[in-house]
DNA sequence: CTCAAAAAATGAACGCGTTCAATATTTTTT
DNA sequence: AAAAAATATTGAACGCGTTCATTTTTTGAG
């Protein structure tokens, strides 16, 4: 018979979740308070603070969600086969922008990424900094994966500059958010520009 | 006569920033109250807000500081003659490494980047990006300087090369002073890693 | 020197995220 | 079913950055 409190409790929890989300979507991240979280959800504000350690938290859980989906779409990009380094790099990177704003707008991104700089020792930091890791990692498997299919030359360091270029889609993004000019198809231009005489460099052979 | 209130007013706007990077250092940017900084330089809280637009105002000076010397620094290095690609680049890196922490401390370092993050449309956000982009300029110089010479290849985009790289810098910077652990020499490591493969292949004729 | 206008200083008040002691509800024990 | 223990809810209060109506100081004209 314990069921009525966690009933309640997941009940409470979707409410809140839904009403933040849809507060965000609506007036933006920082123009929605707790308060107004809270009213919406039909809670109080103390109640809402049981439920989620703080605003930023509410965050992570959109986060999170998309840069999952986006690391799984990944895979499945490295596992088919490729033509040449630019053209991997650029659907792969490409999915990762394309997707980018599925569920996030570019001020919660900036939110998310200025706690993760701010407050680095929070658990919402060290999540968000072991997905960009996770992601980092999936461009060092791409190169990895073409260097064994002789795409990429023998001799490379496949980490070294797989961190290279991932570090570098990674600040682009940070102008592109800053940026709420800017749109995708400029950011993917830009980023396959900066990757261009890298990847004709390290293709095997050929050039 | 209106030489008392000019003089007043510079008296003023000195106290107050020393008043401010000192409690910076002392206790950390989060820490250090409006209220305490305005006491120490014997004003108030108003008089303050009459000399600052804010509180995040008064790192940009120190950040301003920070960067034009380093740019001036960096400025010499390019002049001078350099063996190879990856001596020039850790050279010039390892002087913004190491001047970075003169006047900044990490977690003021964090908050200067969350800020310029977080709202990007502030004069603050607006400077701090700018001098981001003479940096990332003064990289591509070297590139450019080192290709003149021969060093490196012909054909290479050196703005191109010399973005990538610079955002490779700049996205480790990040992640130094995420973490209080990391030690400069550490962060130069990583970084010359990182850029090996890009300083071999791009280099003229040897290798 | 006087006084009205301009400039600067002031601190109480506000907004909003967050905390916490008091209260209410649910579960367990008897 | 009543009492006790465990758990959840609440909203007033707090901290701190920021604003603004009011007061004080400085200035230059008469």
């Amino acid at each position: 018979m314990s069921g009525l409190r966690a009933q309640k409790k997941a009940d409470k929890n979707r409410r809140i979740l839904e009403a933040a989300t849809t507060l965000f979507r609506k007036v933006g991240y920082d123009s929605a308070r707790i308060e107004d979280i809270a009213e919406m959800a039909g809670v109080s504000v103390g109640t809402f603070y049981n439920y989620f350690k703080n605003k930023g938290d509410m965050l992570m859980a959109t986060v999170s969600m998309e840069v999952e989906e986006v690391l799984a779409a990944g895979d499945a990009i490295i596992a088919r086969e490729h033509e040449d380094v630019a053209t991997a790099l650029s659907e792969l990177i490409g999915k990762y922008y394309d997707h980018s704003l599925t569920y996030l707008s570019k001020e919660m991104w900036r939110t998310a990424m200025s706690l993760s700089i701010a407050q680095p020792e929070t658990p919402f930091s060290q999540r968000y900094t072991a997905l960009d890791h996770r992601l980092s990692k999936q461009v060092c498997d791409l190169i990895r994966a073409l260097q064994n299919r002789g795409v990429v030359r023998k001799g490379v360091d496949c980490d070294a500059t797989g961190e290279l270029i991932f570090n570098n889609v990674n600040m682009m993004f940070i102008e592109f958010v800053k940026d709420e000019e800017m749109d995708v198809d400029g950011l993917k231009a830009s980023v396959a520009r900066q990757n261009a005489p890298l990847a004709l460099l390290m293709s095997g052979d050929a050039a």
